[in-house]
DNA sequence: AGTAATCTATCTACCAATAGGTAGACAAGT
DNA sequence: ACTTGTCTACCTATTGGTAGATAGATTACT
């Protein structure tokens, strides 16, 4: 394989972080073993990744992409003939992270308000690596301008987040531990969206305590209340 | 004036709405008269406010304005130099909407919860529109991607428009039609996150109708508990 | 085993379209 | 004469995307 100018960092990727899961185990689930095919097409998504997040899906470029990682703008091309081809692996990715998330929360046989924090954390996260926003929030503004497949894509992945945590909040209630008037479909969207919105007005005010505040409103109604007084 | 191929109807243009008031009061609140050059002013920032809240600010250009209202790309240029100005114009101008909005329902003397639900209902109007979305929703989700002079405008707007929601929500609780247990700012800032996200979820999911699910909850718990049973 | 064919992943070099932006002519109004 | 607002005509940089060469690895055939 030849790589002439691979400059053996790229110092730009390193920065990416993950909706739940270090890329690292995909790499390894996917590729197996030290596959340069796979890893290059780690990397694009990886850094594709992490420059969506912080800047919006018309805000980059191939070009962006292929100097970031040290390769050739046609090299991504091969790997992603277009960008929506792009736009849509990454949407894929996103919601393969999330599964993952999701299953290890369940193997690990959590509680319902233990899956709500560690949800709230992730998102937390988002803001500190590098002041990135949750997926729904970057390609829901600019949901019109997006390609049909990665709005189909984007719609799909969107209704399994909603249903997982309408899941969480449902059993939550069951168990006794949250308590909420509505049906559990409905406190899932005034959750998601609450959510969104603050990590937006969070990051665009610098003041990220700002989505804290949001989020411990948000478990503090949540939480069955304990007769205070 | 020469207007060698002004269509007298731009199509475009006539489908767009606005935050709170017809753009036609500031038309001539600002020209005064038939001033040509007002006129084209307002055509073009009243065209780029619409494709700005339907399609993201990134996703349109010089000349999809230009198309739009019948005029060459260079005639825009004249009016506002670069896209910056004109982004940092359209800030202005939704924030100057927002106060006429604001200064109407205090000269009227509304009550604070009429005031919340008309603000309620300006942001679901935006969704029939057109699919729109409110403009910090947009243009926080690219607001890393934003030039400088557009997100220090953004950030004032911001906090001009929770200062005067923290007041509304406030002054109804002093007045006991709303209960919450932090502060008006912090509830204000649950409220707007929550308006925000709800938007963009319902306008991506095609579901307009969970925006008005959201609000109803967001209304119901606001509501001083009236000891129900 | 040795060689030919194929496949994979990258490269260089291009393309047409579009981006935001500028210069200068010109017509009309003051 | 000056100002205003528009025009035509252009500019450079960048966009997403393509064609074709090439190097190395893998496979197939004798």
């Amino acid at each position: 394989m030849p790589s002439p100018t691979n400059p053996a960092s790229a110092p730009v990727a390193a920065a990416g972080g993950s909706i739940a899961v270090a890329e690292d185990e995909l790499v390894a689930a996917l590729g197996g073993g030290p596959s340069d095919a796979a890893e290059t097409r780690e990397r694009i998504l990886h850094l594709a990744k992490d420059i969506l997040l912080r800047r919006s899906f018309h805000s980059f470029s191939y070009q962006d992409l292929a100097d970031g990682i040290g390769i050739r703008k046609a090299s991504i091309h091969y790997h992603f003939p277009s960008k929506e081809d792009l736009g849509v692996a990454l949407i894929e990715r996103i919601g393969a992270a999330m599964k993952r998330f999701a299953v290890e929360l369940s193997e690990t046989h959590r509680p319902p308000e233990e899956r709500l924090t560690a949800f709230f954390r992730v998102m937390r996260g988002l803001l500190d690596e590098g002041n990135k926003i949750c997926v729904f929030g970057v390609l829901g503004a600019e949901f019109n301008a997006l390609p049909p497949r990665m709005q189909v894509a984007y719609a799909e992945l969107l209704e399994a987040q909603q249903k997982w945590l309408a899941r969480v909040l449902e059993r939550g209630r069951e168990r006794g531990v949250f308590a909420f008037a509505g049906t559990p479909d409905e406190e899932a969207l005034i959750v998601s969206s609450t959510v969104q919105g603050a990590l937006q007005i969070a990051r665009a005010s610098r003041h990220p305590e700002r989505f804290d505040a949001v989020v411990a409103a948000l478990e503090a109604r949540l939480r069955a209340q304990p007769a205070a007084g």
